[in-house]
RNA sequence: GGGUAGGUGGCCGAGUGGCUAAAGGCGGCAGACUGUAAAUCUGUUCUCGUAAGGGUACGAUGGUUCGAAUCCAUCCCUGCCCA
């Protein structure tokens, strides 16, 4: 494959990469010695879920694997026991053992949701990490100073905050940068929350005698709310495996500044196209209407074709026309069962008392009336339609 | 090791014996308005209970007291200064 057009493919959409004379170099150097690239993408198995926002590394990794060149997926499965300060303005909880394994297993099984199994290797960083003797850490650790450390944006914040930070946090970087030394990677891509990782990872590697890793940085996916990174701890996601309809709805309640950027990040849509949407905004049309689009995109993606129609047509009659759309998920119910147990079982509910208040603030609709006093209800009919906040139906079954 | 300041609900932060399930803010949720969103306004925000009322909860464990987030003791954790 022609180098220009490589490096064209590779740095579409990144927001931040090495030289491209350098990655020229490394690609040459690559061809000459009769193979492709090795690209690393570490995971932290923290986050089971994968949303929309691990996707556009995944997405960027798929491209590089259409490409032709190797992919390996390291999951940090020791690393995740210390846990990325990335971040963080606290000291992470370390995850035990049985969990990580537990997650790393669920995120093989979602990374092929997008990447292509059969050309992607997938390893533990445990695997020599657990191996590695005190002598070795003191060894790794004395390539990489205090000072150089604290440069790092959330250890300097918090040591400027006077907040804690405990000294096995300052392995994270370096143990990740060792992994690159393990494997000879000879590219790694992460989210621009990862530059000063993966940059360790060049010198650490320069270190230990090896060719340095070219980067690429994608940009950091803002959520529903529009302002915070899309994560799951906060709850403004999408995941990749949600149902067609909730994905559609989520993406619908993305803020209209974000449509173009889900557009670049999410969407395989050309770069060309992109433009003539972001024209349409530009000429006043309604931001819903293109909104609407990218929302089907995106199900599409994700699910299929006729689905994301489906969730579409779901859209306009639960929201739009605020009408109980056809296919809703059915409770079940029995005669004299209390509606707020019935309602909790749905799963989606804190607790009682956060069921009675969605109640008391007209928050609840049956038949497509406004009901304030659950204990009015005393009897409910099978095909009840049960109508819970904005767009939330749910059919009564018994 | 010595000194000193701290540890409060999802987060920030007030509270120094009863009026405290704990001010205020943020965030969340619901309603109005809308375009689905934003902005704005209103309500709400530990849990069980129809309610009355109960249960948990202010780092941990004990204690004082009719009564403790608040006082005492011990312990754990964190910041800062000194060594």
């Amino acid at each position: 494959m022609d180098i220009k057009e490589t490096i064209k493919i590779m740095l579409k959409g990144v927001a931040d990469h090495t030289e491209v004379k350098e990655i020229e170099e490394k690609l040459k150097k690559v061809e000459k010695e009769g193979r492709t690239l090795k690209v690393k993408l570490g995971l932290d198995p923290s986050a089971p879920d994968i949303h929309l926002g691990h996707a556009v590394v995944l997405r960027k990794i798929k491209q590089l694997q259409d490409l032709g060149h190797e992919v390996i997926i390291i999951i940090g499965d020791f690393t995740g026991m210390i846990g990325d300060p990335t971040g963080k303005s606290k000291t992470r909880k370390p995850l035990t053992r049985e969990q990580v394994e537990e997650n790393a297993k669920t995120y093989q099984e979602q990374i092929f949701k997008i990447l292509d199994k059969n050309k992607t290797t997938v390893r533990y960083n445990s695997e020599w990490l657990n191996k590695m003797n005190f002598r070795e850490v003191i060894d790794l650790c004395s390539k990489c100073t205090v000072a150089r450390i604290l440069e790092r944006d959330d250890f300097k914040n918090r040591f400027e905050k006077n907040q804690a930070i405990a000294v096995h946090e300052f392995f994270y970087p370096l143990m990740q940068a060792y992994d690159s030394v393990e494997l000879n990677a000879d590219l790694e891509i992460g989210g621009t929350d990862q530059t000063f990782n993966i940059l360790m990872g060049r010198n650490i590697q320069r270190d230990y005698g090896e060719d340095p890793q070219i980067t690429l940085f994608m940009p950091l996916l803002e959520g529903l709310d529009g302002i915070e990174k899309m994560s799951k701890s906060l709850g403004n996601y999408i995941g990749v495996f949600e149902d067609a309809n909730t994905m559609y709805a989520k993406v619908m309640k993305i803020p209209d500044s974000l449509i173009i950027k889900y557009y670049n990040l999410c969407t395989d849509i050309h770069p060309d196209e992109v433009e003539k949407i972001k024209k349409r905004l530009l000429d006043g049309e309604n931001p819903r209407n293109v909104k609407m689009e990218l929302a089907e995109e995106i199900t599409r993606l994700y699910h299929n074709e006729a689905e994301a129609k489906n969730a579409k047509e779901h859209f306009v009659t639960a929201f739009t026309e605020q009408k109980a759309p056809e296919d809703m998920p059915e409770i079940k119910y029995e005669d004299g069962q209390n509606i707020i147990d019935v309602i909790l079982s749905i799963g989606k509910y804190q607790s009682k008392a956060d069921i009675k208040r969605l109640f008391e603030q007209g928050g609840v609709k049956i038949n497509d009336e406004k009901v304030s006093d659950y204990r009015s209800i005393t009897n409910i009919e099978n095909g009840t339609v049960l109508q819970i906040g904005k767009g939330n139906y749910y059919k009564i079954v018994k």
